[in-house]
DNA sequence: ATGAAAGCGCTAACAC
DNA sequence: GTGTTAGCGCTTTCAT
């Protein structure tokens, strides 16, 4: 690698010598405790930082109190959109309250989640907020039983006892999508998923088939179609290429729906493109809704109807949430933070009733 | 904030004792200098470690040697596409030579982003990748001149005689596109822009000017339409929302364009919505050209035909020689590292001369 | 080939 | 109110 390189760098005994103190002052100065200190001494310490641009060195002070202010975030890809508003709701907490995010990309490899959340125990940071695609919690919960803080937004395991489990919530959302589908006169309706293997999935599937039950319509395990693989490598567009291999299939069905429900945006937009592709005309004769509301929703054709699941309040809550219990030394209890969601009607769904009407008259 | 708590951390010195040796020895090891050490001795401290599940306190060797193996990444924002290819090409070189990558978002503000060099400055990390929306450079070349690496991939400043300047060859990107343009037969082509505040948008423009004017077709400084302003704000569609506005501009034009090139992808599709808003059809009365290729080109409809700029490989090769310069302990020189673009033909620029040629017969 | 010991820059007892 | 000082965990001379 290199030779270290002290560059003249001031350091806090600089300070103290300019400011003629000592550096136990400067230091209860500058890491503002409460600590009294005379006005006029801590006007000569901030003259004296202002006029060598002093900056504490902080691994000095992590090494000294064994504290990192800093919440480590690990989310799959940088290229999915549906994390991006998670995050930047993440940073915009963290920053105010004095935290630093570090952001890392996993890829989807669960080994290298892994990775990154051992390096994050060992650089002590604060609070960890995870998007996992590891199988297994076990180092998760060794970072908890170590006595870290985390939030898990997402993961193939099941919610952990000791932590924040942050989402929008799943249920109502489907639940949501699916009335505004039989309000608009739908009454054949699939859904359209990766494989069901985390809670986040099967909660949106529950809450389609209970409002599909509400209304006393039909809904099967055979509703609800799936591809058998989920690719291991996050491209940022291997979703929205699972919705037009799910287009293709769902076309291939015995039954004929007049609307899919999509597992999110990403995959909705696919289908909607796999559709197209077979000649089949959206919404005119099937409508798509999605989930999310990621910002290419409203840019494809037509514009994606789709329940909003507002990542970036989720993102903060989660992050206030977390960051409370860690300052005021709680340790971490389940606790589930659900955010409310909310439909966003475009184009993408046809009112079946207007139509009808219109046949009548 | 909160009290230290030192949770019963395995240190060095505990591997020292259960392998029977001293620190030293440990740390020869472990930081595999190519110190001579028994391979008996070797073995027995690996195995210690390996018992303890001992990892070394990165803080502890930061504040001795002075030196972090890590690379800062300032990026605008995560809801940008733009830049996700070039982070996950950092992040892989830098991961596969060791060092840990550190994305932050400088949400378009500045000050934040200075905060952001200062604090990484502070951390001493071994190089910066910056995506700078600054007016000023004095910061980075503060940073330059105390010894640090940089590298510049997008900025407002003139390109830094002692960083590393990395972006796809703009020039040649433009003069692609127009040259396929013209190709198909278009002769009135307009630029459509945000303000041309830095190089990297001139370049664009000189390059479309440059291929008009070879074939000699007629560019002026009249058919480069511009917004004036520019928002503070980047929430992620503030590009889109810009091509939207030049659409309606470009249509109160005096000129009639038959295909218009957008500064990048996200205005082209915005202009594509615009254009569309107003009646006017993509690509059969005008065509659309964008830059970059970024996953949302081929979603919309109809497809964006674009200049890829392999952000993924500007970010590779730009964090390769980085990195070679630091280990190397070159002082930076001006390099510019520039990336060969290449045209991906879609749906969204028409053919003139097939047109023409059904005409006439 | 191995160990002893001196710090890196900072904070927090503890003294005054 | 202010100063002295002992480490935090690690690396690296310098001895041996």
């Amino acid at each position: 690698m290199k030779q270290p390189n002290r560059c003249g760098k001031i350091v806090i005994n600089d300070v103290a010598k300019t400011a003629q103190c000592s550096t136990a002052t400067v230091s209860r100065v500058l890491s503002n405790s409460d600590y009294p200190v005379s006005d006029e001494l801590r006007q000569r310490i901030l003259d004296a930082v202002q006029k060598l641009g002093y900056s504490p060195n902080p691994y000095g002070r992590i090494l000294r109190t064994n504290i990192n202010p800093s919440i480590g975030i690990i989310i799959t890809s940088f290229q999915n959109p549906f994390f991006s508003p998670i995050v930047m709701g993440i940073e915009h907490i963290a920053s105010k309250r004095g935290y630093t995010p570090m952001v890392f990309a996993s890829q989807r490899d669960p080994s290298l989640e892994r990775k990154y959340i051992r390096d994050m125990m060992n650089k002590r940071i604060s609070c960890l907020m995870l998007c996992s695609v590891d199988d297994h919690s076990d180092v998760v919960e060794q970072y908890i039983a170590k006595g870290g803080h985390a939030c898990v937004f997402e993961s193939n395991f099941p919610p952990l006892g000791s932590a924040l489990n942050a989402s929008a919530d799943m249920f109502k959302a489907a639940q949501i999508a699916t009335e505004y589908l039989i309000s608009q006169g739908h009454q054949q309706i699939a859904f359209l998923t990766p494989p069901l293997s985390r809670s986040s999935r099967h909660q949106r599937v529950d809450g389609c088939r209970f409002a599909m039950a509400m209304h006393g319509l039909e809904f099967g395990a055979d509703d609800v179609i799936s591809v058998p693989y989920e690719n291991d490598v996050d491209e940022g567009l291997y979703e929205y290429n699972i919705g037009m291999v799910l287009a293709k299939k769902m076309l291939l069905h015995s039954k004929q729906y007049t609307a899919v429900i999509a597992l999110n945006d990403l995959i909705a937009c696919g289908i909607i493109a796999g559709l197209v592709q077979s000649g089949v005309r959206v919404p005119e004769d099937i409508s798509v809704v999605g989930f999310d509301d990621i910002p290419i929703a409203m840019m494809v054709t037509p514009q994606l109807t789709t329940v909003r699941l507002s990542g970036y309040l989720v993102g903060q809550r989660a992050t206030q949430m977390i960051i409370d219990a860690y300052e005021s030394n709680e340790s971490g209890n389940q606790v589930t933070l659900s955010v409310a969601p909310v439909l966003v009607a475009r184009n993408s769904v046809a009112n079946l009733k207007d139509v009808r009407q219109s046949i009548r008259i």
